[in-house]
This record gives C-alpha cells, structure tokens and sequence, in this order.
DNA sequence: AAGTGGTCTAGACCACATG
DNA sequence: ATGTGGTCTAGACCACTTT
C-alpha cells in the first residue's frame, strides 16, 4: 500500500529530525511531489498520520507536527497486545496457569456462544522493565484457534496466531473501570489489600468479524499510566 | 459535507431497522448508487461508520453490522465532553467553586506556557441520572478565552466557546490511570476513605492547534464504567 | 489575491473471499 | 470465475487563512 509507506515514511522524517510542537510541514501538493505520490494518495497518507495523533492539519493554514505532552504512558489504541509498542521498555511475561475449560455467563455474553465450546485459559503476569504491570486471564475460542500449548503462550501469541493461523485482528472493543483488588489479585500484584486496580476487559475480533480472544486484565495502579489521542472529525 | 450526510443516513438506517451484529449492508456499488455518491465519496463515509464502530468491512466479502457488546459504558472516543453523547442518560453538573489563577508547575508543563498566564478555574461535580458521576477541575487558558462567567459554567461551555467565540475543538490527548482518593474527593464522590477513583485528565486544543483547556476529572469507580473501540488498519 | 487544505468525481486496476 | 472491497490517479472545484 503505497500511502502507508508515504505515511511512514513522513512519521520517521519528522521524528529522525527531531521537530518540535507545532513545526510545518511542506505544503501537500510538495509532499506530493517529493513522494511522488497523487494529492489523493497523500491526503490519505496524512490522515493516517492525524489519526495517530503525529501530525494536525489546519484548512488554508498548513500541516504541523503534534507531539504528547508527556511520556512514558501506555497507548490504548493498539490492538498487538503492546508487544509492539513501548520501544524502548522491556516487557515481559510468565504463564502461571494454562487449561482448556467452558466458558462461564460473562464468557457467553461476550462472545455470544454456545455453552458448550472449548476455549483455552491462559493465566499470565506481566512485567515492564521487571515491575509488575499486570495480571492477564485470556480466553481463546478453540472453535478459531484449534492449538495452542504453553510454549506458544509463553512466547507472542497474537504473532503465532498471525503467522501460523493466517489469523489477524480486525477490531476490537474494550471496557475499562477502576476497583478494589481482589485479594488474590493484590497478591499478585504484589499490593496491599484493598488497593485499587485498573481493569480493562478486551474483545478481539477477527478480520472477518468473529470474536476469538477475550482477555481480563487487571493493572498495577502505580506502574501503568494510559493515553489517548483523539481527533474531531 | 456529502460523504457525512452519507454516513449518517446509514447510521440511521441501521439504527431504524434494528440490525443485528454481522448483518450484511447493500455492496458497495449498490449503496452509491442508493446515496447517489461516488464510490470514492461512499468510500470515505463507510471508513467514518468503521472508525465510530458501527459497521466493519471485509474484503471480497461485504460490509456488517458491528454492535458493542456492551451497554451503558461511557465512550471514550469524543471530545465533546460527553453532552452530546449517553442520549438516554440524564448529565447534570452543579458548580463548586469559580476563581481566576496562575498556572502550576503541573499546568505550565502540559500547556507549555508562560507562568504569569492567568487561568480560569473551576469545580463541578457531575451526575448521571441523579447518581454522582465524577468531579472535574478545568481550568481554561485566558489568553484563548477571554471570557467566563458562573452562568455559563453552569451550561454547556463547549457550546459557548463555539457558538460565541467560534472556538472549535481540534484534537485532545486524555491520560487515565487508577489511585486511591485523597479525603476530600473521597468526600465529594461520597464514598469511603481510600477508596479508588478513575483519573482521566484531558488536554483540548483547538483546531489550530492550540491547547485551551485542561480538565482533570476523577470518576466514581462503580458509576461509571468507559469504552473504546479499535480499528487494525 | 494567492496559497493551503478539503471534497468530489469517473475510471482504471488490484486483492481477496466465495461458490 | 465472479463479485466484493481496496488503492490510486488526474483533475475540477470549494472553503479557509494569510498577506
């Protein structure tokens, strides 16, 4: 896809010369030029880029560059399972439990199944930079995903799923809400009882619209931080 | 704007016929023909309806319907501060507590300004269906909004802004995380001491770019629970 | 008035899913 | 093989900002 390589080829000229807040651009009949693309294509091209939350456009004035006001917070808008994400922190994981079993009301209401399908249940704790970031239950519909074993869990799943499976995430929805730590939880965590925890439950759907993958997720309330960069469009 | 007027009219659409979740929509070529639109234009509008969660499109395949499978979570993806949304849901807000003032530390790094810059500020707690929502200090830059008074914080100020001011909102970055109450939010959400409250601060700029408000929002942890909805494209 | 981004079109061609 | 969505183009015109 030619606009997605334009995309990123602005996204790594803006960060390889370091721009500041608010810097222009080249106008987009030049950008169009000197990637020898049509106005279209780039148009594209920048919403992409807008939609990321790298660049803002301004009718009749011009495209600059947007930067975070602040570091170091995970981003809520990437569907990898953050493996991807994060460069420059280190995140790791152990598999602490991993069986197949049914799926329970909750389970059935999300993935809007029948009672009687197999998913794997896989327990994990994560780490950034060796801090404890969270603790992950996913369930994985077998219906979808046939095999899956502990080696794999232990690795990337969602690139084994990609590339063995031919299997891509399509969409997905999540629901976030701040609670009191259960006590095994806090545990884990490695918090005192009754602190709070940040939960986000995640539905992944496959390209073709099937829900495959549902993950629980609790985080430590002091090492992950979220954003969200949004545009009105 | 067409291929908005074009969205919407699908939207709705769907919404009146009460489509179920995988549903397939007319083809592409039927529907341009159906809102008299290029299939460029139509292009453009489905891409609207997938990035708001409201259909997904499968290549060589078709356009579906795509429901949350959830209800009464708050989005998390407008910027509107959330009037416009939660149709069925009554928002209410009373004012605490209206000053002018310097910005801190915390402020002048997120605005990137001046620290003699004067400020808005103000509390309000909100409500939703009479049940305490969460409370919200904003503080709004003066330089960008010369004006404000107690009457129009008791309003919608987002409305004023644009309709007196003609100040739109462009983009927002918003940064979420858990912690524990200090006493007197604990007081004012009237829930017990240490309990957890979910932190969203919220940056908006304008469309060209230049941030005016800064609201820093603690939300009941049982009432009021959030979504998000992710595209892979 | 000039320059910039935003919209829309018709049409060609590509990539994928399904029967 | 057919139909579907996805990409790309050149070009016309519109809307906004700046000088």
């Amino acid at each position: 896809m030619k606009y997605q390589e334009v995309a990123l080829a602005i996204e790594q000229s803006i960060r390889k010369q370091n721009l500041a807040q608010g810097t222009r651009l080249p106008s987009l009949s030049q950008l169009s030029t000197t990637y020898d693309a049509s106005k279209t294509t780039m148009v594209k091209a920048l919403a992409i880029l807008e939609g990321r939350g790298i660049i803002f456009q301004v009718q009749g004035s011009g495209i600059f560059v947007r930067l975070k006001a602040r570091d170091n917070y995970i981003p809520l808008t990437t569907n990898t399972g953050f493996t991807t994400d994060l460069g420059t922190h280190l995140i790791t994981a152990k598999l602490l439990e991993f069986k197949v079993q049914k799926p329970s009301e909750d389970l059935i209401r999300d993935f809007n199944c029948d009672p009687d399908e197999d998913f794997f249940f896989l327990k994990r704790k994560r780490y950034i930079d060796k801090k404890v970031l969270c603790i992950e239950n996913s369930y994985f519909r077998q219906k979808v995903v046939p095999y899956l074993n502990e080696e794999i869990a232990n690795e990337s799943i969602f690139g084994y799923l990609d590339k063995v499976l031919n299997l891509k995430v399509g969409f997905s929805d999540k629901y976030l809400q701040a609670n009191v730590l259960t006590e095994a939880e806090a545990k884990l965590l490695e918090l005192p009882l009754n602190a709070p925890g940040f939960y986000i439950d995640e539905l992944f759907y496959s390209t073709t619209g099937i829900p495959f993958d549902f993950s629980q997720n609790v985080y430590h309330y002091k090492n992950a931080h979220f954003f969200l960069q949004s545009i009105n469009k």
